[in-house]
DNA sequence: CTTGGCACTCGGGATCAGCGAGTGCCAGAG
DNA sequence: CTCTGGCACTCGCTGATCCCGAGTGCCAAG
């Protein structure tokens, strides 16, 4: 159905496209693509591009601009990945030269995506089921409430304030905080749920209505809340893009954590690099929007996703590459670290 | 100068500008407002206002908008302070109950201010220099790395991995943390600089090296570094205000957390409740819009600054109350927990 | 000081024509 | 069957023109 110049038609349309921001005629496109075919003939091209659904004209008798359709069929099939230039690996590596820690790491990534790629750039934390625990603290605040700190082999540190039924003094405290870590220390995050269904046991009677009331804590908050967390940054280039009444939506939608969780988990499971063009997008109000993410991880085990989100008339090549890189240095330095 | 029934123009025109949009002209003006003047009276007001500088017009023979130093005299000495509906007072609480931890305070606080003024808050974390020294806590991670976690009565939780000099084994690191805690507990974080000052002598001469690389982070990092946190949301409520070409520096500005200090620190100082109108505004990209802020703590104490960016023309009266009341809730909870 | 009257200004919307980029179709050539 | 040049047609955009009306400033009278 499509022979090989229709497909170079298509991707030449989508490179145009993307680039003036401007619905693309048979005519420009003869000149600036050197095919060596006339314009007519484009024209015939176009008309069955058009007919399949790739490309569509705003109005009658103007150019054509891709559809979602027409940039899927090029993001899969006709676009290569564009290597990052040099200047780009330099800056991808003294961007992350020298983080201290997690919160660290996840900021300076934000705004490196953001700046290399000009569109919104958006990190998930590393997931905490599948780090190791490698330690967890118990402070205690006052009479009946503690600082719970769980510290991971990722270096990512969670913190929560537990209330506790009853009263507790400094010995349980010591206690409850040795049982913890007998139990814990060393295991995923991913088993702790069954770990810590035997715990109550180890502990004396008096102790475990408390005991239970951390547990809970750990359970709850530490795994589910927590793996929902989305750093977003370089929204303001979404104003060069011109989105006219939709921007205000898509702001909202970067505002909701859930709905940033949605976007980058339902893509998960699948092949490492996703890319989500317009309605594909699970979120209605990013309907507009095209999405570039990728798992990242440290070598064996992948942890989130990090990606860009940009007007679905975005450089995906580009993106694309970027966003890899990008994971990549991620997953090596939280590896090293 | 001004006498009485210019001052109420500048307020109707103030109050009409702000709820229309558009500019106000004299005739709307009368019926609107029940001004038992003709509008011929009221155009001779005006046209003195515009000559104080407080009015103008963007085109001849159209109607007068306020200038920053109209609001300026408008929220000085015209506006009452809006206090909050019923429903909205129920919000704040609402919002506000059963908070976790300090995270979650400054996350809701700043989703709640959004919500309530439709315009963009800015919450800046509780200063630490204030807050007294609860627990140090220190975990060995690797050889030359530990985990310093540092929790203060405000139930803010700092953390820093410290990389150091020479390998470090369980019992100095026990060590450590027991001479640290018994110097800093109970100590005020301002107070700490000289407290560390005298620390070395406290540990073994083997083990200073050491020692002096986990000081100077805390000294360094946990100070001076986490004073400059500011969380920013509602941004989507930018998009209402018809910015146009202003809106790509101003959502610009607010991704660096630099300016957002600058903004809300310049002010700090002065009296508790700050407004700054247009140009008053330290920071360039934000000379369009002004900033409703104010000192928030808990009871005796300041901690740091929250408030409202919007566009010029906002609703001051609303605004104010809304960051008022909003900052005394916070207060409270802070204190209490 | 206030008021009604009046001439004047000027931005914005509506209308309209011309331009030009782009299209679809067709007939002829390879 | 494919490509090509030609041709008529469409239609959005730009600029010019015009008109309306809201709003102003000024002035003379109350």
């Amino acid at each position: 159905m499509l022979d090989d110049r229709k497909l170079a038609v298509l991707r030449a349309i989508v490179q145009d496209y993307v680039s003036t921001m401007e619905p693309v005629g048979s005519k420009s496109l003869v000149d600036r693509h050197h095919l060596d075919v006339s314009p007519a003939t484009i024209r015939n091209d176009m008309a069955v591009l058009e007919e399949e659904g790739y490309i569509a004209q705003p109005h009658t008798s103007a150019g054509r601009i891709p559809t979602d359709k027409g940039y899927r069929l090029f993001v899969d099939r006709l676009s290569g990945v564009k290597p990052l230039s040099a200047a780009e690996r330099r800056a991808i590596e003294t961007f992350l030269a020298g983080v201290y820690d997690l919160d660290d790491v996840v900021m300076r990534t934000v705004r490196l995506l953001a700046q290399l790629t000009r569109q919104v750039a958006v990190v998930q934390y590393p997931s905490l089921t599948r780090s190791l625990v490698r330690h967890v603290e118990l402070v205690p605040l006052a009479a009946t409430r503690v600082l719970l700190v769980l510290i991971t082999d990722t270096g990512r540190v969670e913190q929560r304030t537990v209330e506790l039924p009853d009263p507790i003094d400094e010995d349980a405290v010591t206690q409850l905080r040795a049982v913890l870590n007998a139990c814990l220390d060393g295991r995923r995050l991913a088993e702790v749920a069954s770990v810590v269904a035997e715990l109550p046991e180890r502990v004396q009677p008096s102790d475990r209505p408390n005991a239970a009331a951390v547990f809970s804590v750990i359970l709850e908050s530490l795994i589910e809340r927590n793996e929902e967390k989305v750093v977003v940054g370089g929204a303001s280039n979404l104003t060069t893009a011109d989105f006219s009444q939709g921007l205000h939506e898509v702001l909202e939608s970067l505002e909701e954590q859930v709905v940033l969780m949605r976007l980058l988990g339902e893509s998960a499971g699948q092949s490492s690099l996703t890319v989500r063009i317009g309605a594909e997008n699970p979120v209605a109000g990013l309907r507009s929007t095209s999405l570039v993410a990728v798992t990242y991880g440290t070598g064996d085990q992948a942890l989130a996703r990090l990606g860009v989100l940009g007007p679905t008339r975005m450089d995906y090549p580009t993106a694309i590459g970027a966003v890899r890189a990008v994971a990549r240095y991620v997953g090596q330095i939280l590896a090293g670290s």
